[in-house]
RNA sequence: GCCCGCGUGGUGGAAUGGUAGACACAGGGGACUUAAAAUCCCUAGGCCGGAAGGCCGUGCCGGUUCGAGUCCGGCCGCGGGCACCA
């Protein structure tokens, strides 16, 4: 008798449905189109298990969608710019495009295996000319659109290797390679307007109603739309010019228990003195070796230097407030100054304390005194307090209310005026760096900027470069660089900086509707295709990658790229989890960690030992895998020992989509384990003789029926591990369902149809078994006979003061008072009453009974 | 530091505010086998009890409710993001 034998099966299954074309997109108007996308990977070097559990979920929405009668797109490319290529350039030698390419080849071989319903004839990478020359045409069309500009911002600067550092190279304030203390500079660099669509891209949240609840949330935080007041102090004793501070507050409430103002190091002001008092000049130098992320300012040591210039109160000309330089001080948010109310802000608190300043509370709760405070009182805005220097609406108020008011108050008083402001800043796109898009920009020196001429894209990277010193080989190209100005003809410089990667990824999904087009949208396909119906990926990428790319859609639009239902390019979105594993570790003769693979380690009685030499292994529980930790699990060796369809099964059952998983060796062998029990049945029931039994029959077609709709909605509602038991469950009653041979055949192969998108080959396998027609993935998908999933009686749980103490079996539509009546006349209610009478009896109909005694 | 999540048996997890632990893994017991593997069957949150049954139980503390894993407030722990990692 054969076996279940996915190594010499999947690859036939694979090849047949690649010779009936069954995953190649087409453009057909007659049949209503779906469009799913699964984040497309980073070229590392290797697929990742966490790769097979996010293209599996893909291909679980896209063969279901294929067999629901959509023309399905589901295309695969690769994410091929960044830094890893350049830094794998200077630590091994060789090329970023050899690289990169290599590993496109590698990873590709390796995910074919797993028989994924993907269109490769739509693959491109990012670093491909055909895409980054498109992307710099779009650039162009931005440019003249007036959706991309130039301006100073500050970079991570290492003085050793005299290159810019990315934030993640920057180590508690110091170069990865160099270990120098990092410098912030300013550079001339190339942005995105992004922030002129800050309201818009908010306000369409709302309408992302398929989105995560929590991605919407973070975007409309991170767009962080204010309402609030700004206004000038004026200023005492300040050099000339400087006769003025602008500060923007969102508590302008709270104006009464002002304290001191504070100036970023890269305020106009701060600059000024720098230039004339060197303790200042030190202050400012200290304040910049703190890296440029807002992680980095904010988790700091909170310090400030007082300037000695003075500012009067707004509201009382006797009142003084000291002007102090603070670390904390963000130039890009506001205006670069605000003023501190201590009593009200922690961090005001802890600066105002450290420097011995004011803490006067402006208001106190409804009750309360005023007292002395040992932390910022911080109520939500939303409660009422008591206003004790208030000065405006009310003295019990809540904070909206007194915002609204002060605001109100002061434009009267001609103090300042509200405004509403966002925290999204413009979007820097240039990068110091090799292996990106060029931007596609000459610098002439009679002409200054000038856009490339379109008829000369792509302006390609060249090849002959060398990373044997730090910083963009572009900048020391011999002749890259040398180009004649394509305005006036004068020799000029071509624009060394490149693309950030997000702008690759911000329109990729667009390119799949027409990868190969001469222009970089194709409008007849954009407009099929367009949008994404599903789009799946980690949650990890849940603002800046997807807020970049609604953005972009809107520009692309704008230049006529995308049509404008595609502004919001993605429909829905599915957030998963990652995939984790234990971590198996011993320590060497020093007492350093040593990690060992999983495959080195086996469970032994008492814990967990090293094969090679019996060692007990400390267990670390389960982690993100990394390679350093080397907690990671080869998917390449799970498909050789136990086919494609067993890591796919694995990957979706158990664990919910969104949740983290952990890989089990166990789990593995289970998933394989229940594949064989399958294939089996189905060999069983193949050759079945049995006679009809019409009980059985009509009993074993019900839980058809009802699997149908379960595992249906599991699938709709990406509830994959639910799927999944529905089906373990099914296949139980199918092996002990003592049906006719033919009703099991009906329903083996419904199982074999439902368990088709997860388990494609086996489902084949299962289809051909027992004689469906054609191929399983082309087979329409089972539809539940509504009919067949009405039940007659419903069994209801009585409570007895909540908990649960019997039950009752009653027909479905009994009615509330006859429900009553059993659920009284039950033993375990009687008992408990003790012929006393229910103070309260609820019936909800076909759930529950509660008897309050 | 700020924003967003998550926390349920030995393990992964299930559960429109309505029977907590579906479905599985590991475990225990049994069948088959000369034996093992494979396979099949039974069992299974903890405590007490022969059983019937009872008590406890969804990170911790408190609240709302006839009823809370689910809603609200406060804590603890873990994870994601923080604009040049992708």
């Amino acid at each position: 008798m054969t076996r279940y034998n996915p190594s010499q099966t999947e690859p036939e299954w694979q090849a047949a449905w690649e010779a009936a074309g069954c995953f190649t997109a087409r453009h057909d108007p007659a049949r209503p189109k779906y469009y799913v996308l699964e984040m497309f990977p980073y070229p590392s070097g290797r697929i990742h298990i966490g790769h097979v559990r996010n293209y599996t979920m893909g291909d679980v929405i896209a063969r279901y969608k294929m067999s629901c009668g959509f023309s399905v797109l589901h295309p695969m490319g690769w994410d091929a710019f960044g830094m890893p290529a350049e830094n794998a350039a200077m630590e091994q030698g060789g090329h970023p495009k050899a690289w990169t390419y290599g590993n496109i080849a590698v990873m590709r071989d390796q995910m074919k295996p797993l028989g994924l319903s993907i269109d490769w004839s739509r693959e491109f990478a990012t670093c491909d000319p055909e895409y980054y020359g498109q992307q710099q045409a779009m650039f162009l069309d931005m440019l003249d659109a007036g959706l991309v500009y130039r301006k100073a911002a500050t970079v991570n600067w290492d003085p050793v290797d005299m290159t810019v550092l990315a934030n993640e190279q920057v180590i508690d304030g110091k170069g990865w390679r160099s270990g120098a203390v990092v410098e912030r500079r300013e550079l001339t660099q190339w942005f995105f307007r992004i922030s002129d669509f800050a309201g818009e891209l908010l306000d369409a949240l709302d309408g992302l109603d398929s989105w995560p609840e929590k991605v919407r949330l973070m975007q409309a935080n991170w767009i962080g739309k204010s309402r609030g007041l700004q206004f000038a102090f004026s200023t005492l004793d300040a050099p000339e010019g400087f006769d003025r501070i602008e500060v923007y507050t969102t508590r302008p409430d709270t104006l009464l228990g002002a304290s001191f103002v504070a100036i970023s190091a890269d305020h106009p002001l701060a600059k000024h003195l720098e230039r004339h008092d060197p303790a200042v000049a030190g202050f400012c130098a200290d304040c910049r070796h703190v890296g440029t992320s807002e992680e980095a300012l904010e988790t700091a040591e909170k310090k400030g230097m007082d300037t000695g210039i003075r500012v009067r109160h707004p509201f009382d000309p006797e009142w003084e407030l000291p002007v102090y330089i603070a670390n904390f001080i963000l130039m890009d948010y506001g205006t670069g100054a605000i003023f501190g109310c201590p009593a009200h802000d922690q961090r005001d608190f802890d600066f105002a304390t450290k420097y011995g300043l004011p803490i006067p509370a402006v208001f106190v709760s409804e009750g309360a005194d005023e007292a002395p405070l040992a932390e910022a009182y911080v109520p939500p805005k939303t409660e009422p307090v008591r206003y004790i220097r208030g000065f405006a609406g009310a003295a019990l108020q809540t904070g909206e209310a007194a915002v609204d008011a002060a605001i109100a108050h002061c434009e009267a008083a001609g103090v300042g005026r509200g405004v509403t402001n966002y925290r999204l800043r413009d979007w820097g796109l240039s990068r110091q760096r090799y292996w990106g898009c060029p931007i596609p920009v000459v610098h002439c020196e009679a002409c200054g900027v000038v856009p490339e001429r379109k008829e000369n894209l792509p302006v390609v990277l060249p090849d002959d470069v060398t990373f044997d010193l730090p910083g963009n080989p572009l900048d020391r190209h011999p002749t890259w660089r040398d180009c004649a100005c394509p305005k006036c003809g004068a020799p000029a410089r071509r624009e060394t900086d490149t693309m950030d990667t997000f702008v690759d990824s911000s329109w990729y999904y667009a390119r799949f509707t027409a990868p190969r087009a001469a222009t970089p949208t194709d409008a007849a396909e954009v407009d099929y295709w367009m949008n994404v119906d599903q789009y799946i990926g980690g949650i990890e990428h849940a603002i800046l990658h997807l807020l970049y790319s609604r953005f972009f859609a809107r520009a692309m639009h704008k230049t006529g790229h995308l049509p404008a239902k595609a502004i919001e390019p993605f429909d829905a979105l599915f957030t998963q989890g990652m995939v984790t594993h234990e971590i198996y570790m011993t320590r060497d003769a020093a007492g350093r960690p040593v990690y060992h693979l999983p495959e080195e380690v086996e469970r032994a009685e008492g814990g967990v030992r090293l094969k090679a030499n019996g060692a007990a292994v400390e267990v670390i529980p389960s982690a993100k895998m990394s390679k350093s930790k080397k907690n990671v699990v080869d998917p390449v060796a799970i498909i050789r020992d136990f086919g494609a369809d067993t890591a796919r099964w694995f990957m979706l059952s158990d664990s919910p989509p969104e949740r983290d998983v952990e890989w089990t060796a166990a789990g593995a062998e289970a998933a394989y384990r229940h594949l064989g029990r399958v294939w089996r049945l189905a060999d069983e029931i193949a050759r079945s003789d049995a006679p009809a039994l019409p009980d059985e029959d009509a009993a074993l077609t019900r839980a058809m029926h009802r699997t149908i709709a379960e595992v249906t909605a599991g699938i709709e509602g990406f509830a994959f591990n639910s799927a999944v038991a529905r089906l373990y469950a099914f296949t139980n009653t199918l092996a002990k369902s003592g049906a006719g041979a033919e009703t099991r055949r009906m329903a083996m192969r419904t199982l074999a149809q439902l368990m088709s998108p997860m388990v494609p080959h086996l489902a084949e396998e299962v289809w051909q078994m027992l004689g469906g027609d054609g191929l399983a993935v082309q087979a329409a998908w089972p539809k539940a006979d509504p009919a067949m999933l009405v039940e007659d009686t419903v069994t209801l749980p009585i409570q007895v003061n909540g908990k649960r103490r019997s039950e009752i079996t009653v027909p479905k539509d009994m009615s509330k008072e006859e429900v009553e009546k059993c659920a009284l006349a039950d033993d375990a209610v009687q008992r408990a009453l003790n012929g006393g009478a229910p103070k309260k009896l609820i019936v909800v109909p076909g759930r529950i009974v509660n008897v309050v005694i």
